[in-house]
DNA sequence: TGAAGTGACCGTAACGGTTCAGAACCAATT
DNA sequence: AATTGGTTCTGAACCGTTACGGTCACTTCA
């Protein structure tokens, strides 16, 4: 019957249309995929993990882009791509325990989320990207902490001393509000501690104490969230020169409330993002570029051809400092503001 | 042993507790989601079927904002969502196949795809979006033939007679060209048809000659392909009024073509799109909005939800003709257009 | 004291394929 | 006639789980 479907040399032409015959006269809808799932042990699929609720994926660039090259990489297998849903509000893995796959890749989740938790004791192989690396599981992502370090290195040498920054949600808990030292250090997610640590070393050196940087935590991305965070850093110390933001978004968003205070940019207050996504880039904004494609394309190539036998990999991409028209030396003195608009 | 994990309520916590623990000490993973597959008959998983490249779907904008409808409904369900490897360009079906899923979501694919068929054959409940109603599966679309004719009465009503059209592929060959009446009439996609066929109509009852307006297809989708479509059609009949583009990806690419020739849009030449993203709203295009996210949502509620013992159903959702500043009345008589750059 | 009732626990039969060993068959060689 | 080799075909084991019925001990009530 299989041989029928799946091995014709294996039978003679007659008989197997004999059998391909009957089959269809009973209704034989065709091999069940599970049933030969479950034999074969191969379930063609991978499984993507990510923080936020599935819909976020279609709805943030950065996301977008690496599902693109994820995508790319399956296709190639002729692999199919499971989308796990993991409801972050609710500690429910059984999602995780119900996927089907032959893998997974976790992209972006809190280092103590109970979801990659249960994607490390399933049997299967792993790829973390935007993690830190665990030494159990191949890894792919950037150099966050230096990228940032090297663009705080452009705003100290424009002049910038007075700063804020504009960041992602930091743990499993929404605090929309300033964060403190400790949550800084203490935060959850890989990318953003090691964005803000590589902004807190630069400016330090620098002479800045970092402790007294206005830094805004915001739980939902989006440009809203940037527009309001920027406006609580400025109302905090109006006489920043630059605004630090951990993501494009975030900091398209911040643009919009510059623009809503009269603020003019870079003229009166520099801003920058971190990604490098395309509307960033119209946007003329500086930024970090980081291929969020061949991050994809990577996570999903590593985990398609895991040798059982190879130690974990880890993989770091290259990142781009992109300077553009949205940061300059701040203007002369901080109290002309008083004679700005 | 099942119900140590699944159903506590069955056993003493005593016994729970030791089943557990000798599972954990003899390296147990934890039950196995295919083989549960297998005896639930349940995948906890829908398939999606797309008639391009998986990758597609995260660079196309109309794709983008479906799947985030789809994926909201999943969410809503806790279920996967399994993006299936479907390569156009190959008649292998044998994904469709190997896909675990309880369910398949088809977006717009043509007529005659293989995969298609070989969906239809599975035994799982189907929803179509985008496409013919088959009468044995549960159908989502919109009136592509309406919305396009009431855009055109709009065009004819500012006294467009001079027309000319780009339109996204029409059947599975390449075709990047002109389009013969015939292959406009046979076209396998479903909403291209339609969309062009309400153009004619609404055309011919304005007494324009249709098999005289230049129709110029193109397979890719983007805007590329949206701006050398104007030029060819630009180049067939300088003297069009207006171009209407079957998308508002292709709608943007022919206003870059315009810019490049220096005709100014709508003043020179009046440019049109469908769909309603984001980016056409920013540019101010007259196009048909149709709500994509719904039409993801309402294709996932249907399928989830499908009452095995219901007739199919066939949704049409709204659409709204977005009158933007890329339409207007045409410049005096043609011929102005020898003095023109 | 015995019958009936209640839980907790256990054993087994599907689910629907794939795989593989070996049976059956036929032809050619010794 | 018996051995060998090769091909086609059949049957059974297995993949790992869940559903279900049955056993068993223990309690309750007449």
């Amino acid at each position: 019957m299989s041989n029928a479907y799946n091995r014709p040399d294996q039978l003679s032409p007659e008989l197997r249309r004999r059998v391909l015959d009957t089959a269809r006269r009973l209704g034989y809808p065709g091999p069940d995929p599970v049933a030969r799932s479950l034999r074969t042990r191969k379930a063609g699929a991978v499984g993507l993990l990510l923080t936020e609720n599935l819909s976020y994926a279609f709805r943030d660039p950065a996301a977008i882009g690496f599902l693109e090259g994820l995508a790319l990489a399956c296709e190639d297998a002729g692999t199919g791509l499971l989308l796990v849903p993991a409801n972050p509000e609710r500690e429910d893995v059984a999602s995780v325990h119900r996927a089907g796959v032959d893998g997974f890749v976790v992209y972006s989740v809190p280092d103590d989320d109970p979801h990659l938790a249960a994607v490390l004791e399933r049997p299967v192989p792993t790829v973390v990207c935007d993690q830190p690396d665990l030494g159990t599981v191949d890894r792919v992502g950037i150099d966050d902490r230096g990228a940032m370090y090297e663009l705080a290195k452009h705003l100290i040498s424009l002049g910038h001393r007075r700063v804020g920054v504009v960041c992602m949600r930091l743990a499993r808990d929404r605090n929309d509000g300033f964060v403190t030292a400790e949550r800084q250090h203490a935060a959850h997610f890989h990318v953003q501690r090691n964005r803000l640590s590589g902004l807190a070393e630069a400016f330090s050196e620098a002479g800045v104490d970092w402790s007294q940087v206005p830094v805004v935590e915001r739980f939902d991305h989006n440009m809203a969230s940037g527009a309001s965070g920027a406006a609580q850093v400025l109302d905090k110390d109006p006489q920043i020169t630059a605004l630090v933001c951990t993501s494009d978004v975030l900091a398209l968003g911040a643009m919009t409330e510059a623009a809503r205070r009269g603020l003019r940019v870079p003229h009166d207050l520099t801003v920058t993002g971190f990604d490098g996504i395309r509307e960033a880039e119209a946007a003329g904004l500086t930024t970090v570029r980081q291929p969020v494609l061949e991050k994809g394309r990577a996570a999903g190539k590593l985990l398609l051809d895991s040798n059982e036998r190879s130690r974990p990999r880890s993989v770091n991409l290259a990142t781009e400092l992109i300077i553009g028209k949205t940061s300059a030396a701040p203007r002369g003195g901080a109290e002309e503001r008083w004679f700005g608009p």
